[in-house]
DNA sequence: TGTACATCAGTGAACGCGCGTTCACTGATGTAC
DNA sequence: TGTACATCAGTGAACGCGCGTTCACTGATGTAC
């Protein structure tokens, strides 16, 4: 079964993709390379010509999922600003809506690997911590006021964040067993991060256009 | 080798232990009931004389994790009264500490078994929604500001405590391979849940309760 | 441009290993008389 | 109170299974001439 080069990078590309939604949905322990080449459509065996071991997709699929976080962050930014309305916001809503608490698979790479990380090897967990420190970047811009410290911009970013991944995972954990504590800590969440971040709309041309150049 | 009544429970609750700490660090899927075993000083076909499988005994450790879990948040609650000081500063120290941090084994559980949740079985699950909602319940009450309504002090205490997970886990995530910006979360967590909470003392009332409502 | 051959992605059986679970066995404990 | 026996916690070998990984093999692709 001769394959061209195009063809084979493309079955790679396969292979992490499948791997990708396997890792979040069922956590990169509990998929075997059995199940995963099944997912994507080869056999076992071929795995091994792609990734030098298991870890070494893991990496892969970190990097992967952590540049199409980035991504999907910078349209949503842009999309947000180009109807003029505030990027924040609309990432709080996303962030903390049922919809986003369903899709661990497409969602935010952050949280869905967060219970994982601690477990994975260096590689990984180094592009972990790569992929938040570009989401805080982009967070350090949306939060900033007008005539605010970066210094202090960057913290509240650093304090937003962990509110909105905090209440995400807790509403995913018990989103089964106590649907309505689950919806409860969403709603909480959307309330408390708008009324903590609300008064920056107010002048918020300055803010916005500064953070565009950076 | 018979062993008495009293001998046999004292064995349960210490391979219950074991497996707790075991559990907490390495995860739950990566533990064997050999190591298991083994931890606890016995040979690996004695388990099922007290549990009927994995899952049983996964669903008492969380049991135990959530009973010790509030037991401690009680303590550390009245120990701050009795010595007139902020129930809720004293938690937030505490839980955004580096030692926290570092102490995943004996730490609040609902943190350690947060990445796992979502993937033990419904009996588990359970236990960890209701450890939850008994965190939330002691919560609400030392967030609570004088004259505010229930509905809106319980609201806070989900934000809050939302954070506080949120902070602890990302800077549990990034702890290794990337320590200054672990820092940095724990510190702007701090900072932030002092600020949003410092008023409380002050009697500022009103204000706060405005920018709940929306 | 056409032929000969090396490359290498994919196959599927097999490897050793550790998993969760079962089992026949043991012997002190606890109970019935 | 003393004896006879059932109970059951702990033992350690064994079960089938799926894991990550290796291997000899295949055949179309890509290359050298």
């Amino acid at each position: 079964m001769g394959i061209s080069k195009q063809q084979a990078a493309h079955n790679r590309e396969a292979i992490i993709g499948a791997a990708e939604k396997l890792f979040r949905e069922k956590g990169v322990d509990a998929v075997g390379l059995n199940d995963l080449m099944d997912a994507a459509g080869f056999t076992r065996g071929g795995f091994y010509n792609h990734f030098k071991s298991k870890d070494a997709l893991v990496a892969a699929v970190m990097d992967k999922a952590m540049q199409e976080g980035a991504a999907a962050l910078d349209a949503a930014i842009a999309g947000s600003r180009a109807k003029g309305r505030d990027p924040l916001e609309g990432q709080i809503e996303w962030y903390l809506s049922p919809g986003h608490r369903a899709d661990v698979e497409h969602g935010c790479p952050l949280s869905g690997f967060a219970g994982d990380v601690r477990r994975l090897d260096d590689a990984a967990r180094e592009r972990y911590a790569r992929g938040l420190e570009t989401n805080l970047a982009y967070f350090t811009d949306i939060v900033a006021k007008p005539g605010e410290s970066p210094a202090v911009a960057r913290a509240r970013a650093v304090a937003v964040f962990s509110e909105m991944l905090g209440a995400l995972l807790l509403s995913r954990a018990v989103a089964v067993s106590a649907p309505t504590l689950s919806d409860e800590i969403l709603k909480s969440g959307r309330r408390s991060l708008r009324a903590a971040t609300g008064d920056r709309r107010k002048g918020s041309v300055q803010t916005s256009k500064a953070a565009m150049q950076r």
